[in-house]
DNA sequence: AATGAATGAGCCTTCATTCAT
DNA sequence: TATGAATGAAGGCTCATTCAT
């Protein structure tokens, strides 16, 4: 019956994903997530203790993928990140960065640390690095300090991604904004 | 008595200022700026409907100023602007980026318009683009597109600031991102 | 201003009383008292924070009379003293034993300490020793050990009382008992 | 299978009771019994519909011995009785002392009857009143009316009960309270 | 018999907001 | 203006009880 159980927490996830979507962390009640799952007050409560903790799960599911590097060249594997990553600013469905942020500020209240979050954003770090290394060795790209670059790379989408969550920014924007980012790291090529 | 109103008005400002520093907006109640504000409850009322006036009206207080156009040379003048960035990113007293965000979150589900937030980003957008223009004027910077290099500045300090406010940024980790941004703009110097 | 809650605090108490006395401790919520004292949940909460403080209020307010000494004679004010005793026994309008013994029940787990009720016990026994004591100067009583006398007394009423409100008890029963208590006094004045 | 329905009755009684002496009666839920004997909670509705039911079924168990009548004379019988009392008044292991008295006040409240205790306190009053009976017989004890003698020994012994699971009561205050009951018993020997 | 997931009622507590003074 | 008592809605949590398996 725990093959069961499992799938109706998978269930519950499914849906509470969509809501801390569209509603953020901190708006999100027990109770909203009971109506949207039409389930029971208490039956929310036999699977999780609070939105956080489902906030949390929701989070420990998608796993990211680091089948970049096994793309021909590493400029196809950075255009191709750099294009999920436009995806993801402007897919707003099923998008938990907002309930992340908010989850993150309320950490920082009280003093709870991340356990789910940093790892994802390092392993992020790690991937993309290795990747703009790559380019260096292959000559497709110049970078004296890959690390830093990439961290300027991951700052720079988060700094967007934001943007379009709160004050909006145009897909034109977003691709004259990755154009940048390409063009520092090829400028010196020649 | 209307500039008795006035003084009482700011009063609560300045404390509720204090308020959404350490709470963020969220979890700041009216109850929270009333005893803050050692004031009663129907007093609040008196001069605020909710706790979005109070943060919005906190906002349209610190007017930037835009005499860092007034330094000497323009290289002069980034390094002093990066280096006010990276005072308010390691500086969390009096810091409403966290409860700005909120708010502005927030508005996306509610559909508000953020009328105080969005002018000032332009103006610093507009500012720091001068000073790049100014800079490759003076072959102090080189830059194809200043606006577009400014909007990438602008985007990686807002990184950078939100991941200080999240998962924790260190001084040294702000000091090569700064470098690095600088590095793009007279990398093409020689 | 705080005449008038001091006033409200005190209305709340009188109903409350009536509530405890009728349901016990452990049976009242706020929620009774509340609709007892045809208030709102929130105004409840403005002047007590659960129903133990309030039980332990109502208990505050009965200062106990220790003018039974000035009886003319010991006999006499033991008389009137067992008289009050059984009256307490027999009625059940608004009396809080079992609401006290319920809560000291409840103490005992939670390890919480009884402030109001044992020094009242202990006054009690005071009064009651000094009233033995005053009759064996007379030559009204006879008894070794006064105190320990006291303390019987205190004892059966106490098993009394309990039955009382438990398994129950008749008049004559308690009748028959405070005889035997006097009798247990006056026995060996033969 | 009926026998092992009753053994698992039975298994379920003891753990019960153990439930019942840590936390009384008013405390203890369902779920409570449901934990302590890891059973599911199912399973336990199949034997016992409430808590009421149990705590009633575990005061079932504990017959009472009436052999004390059996020891060679009254004296050593009532010493007997009055210290497995003690024993009973210091002991909170396995004691449902408070967990019956927060059932009584219950009943009181929805009227319901107390089926199992009532008749345990008669057969108790009987043996005891037997017990003094049998001594003044042999002219160990002095003593008018003996049942009124039982009934006040029962009173007092209640009520040390009672102090001693509320407010506390000392080894040597029990031993001072027995001697004192037992020297009416035998003061008028002289 | 036995399980344990699911339901829903019930109580708790906190605040935004109003209003008489 | 200013106060703060009062209200009631909203959400949290726990359990008794049922029921499909």
């Amino acid at each position: 019956m725990s093959d069961k159980a499992a799938k109706k927490k998978q269930y519950i996830l499914d849906i509470a994903k969509g809501v801390f979507a569209k509603k953020g962390f901190k708006n999100v009640t027990m109770k909203d997530i009971v109506e949207a799952c039409e389930i029971s007050r208490g039956g929310l409560y036999l699977y999780f203790d609070d939105t956080k903790e489902i906030l949390l799960e929701c989070l420990q599911g998608g796993e990211q993928k680091d089948d970049i590097l096994e793309k021909p060249s590493a400029g196809e594997a950075l255009a191709f990140y750099l294009n999920e990553q436009k995806k993801a600013i402007l897919n707003n469905e099923n998008d938990l960065t907002v309930a992340v942020y908010e989850y993150l500020f309320m950490c920082e209240e009280t003093g709870e640390k991340e356990s789910v979050i940093k790892p994802k954003i390092e392993k992020n770090l790690k991937v993309l690095t290795a990747l703009l290394e790559k380019g260096v060795e292959s000559d497709e790209f110049y970078c004296e300090d890959c690390e830093q670059a990439a961290r300027n790379i991951i700052y720079t989408l988060e700094g967007l991604k934001l943007a379009s969550k709160t004050i909006g920014v145009t897909e034109k924007e977003i691709d004259t904004q990755l154009l940048y980012i390409l063009s520092g790291l090829i400028a010196e090529e020649e």
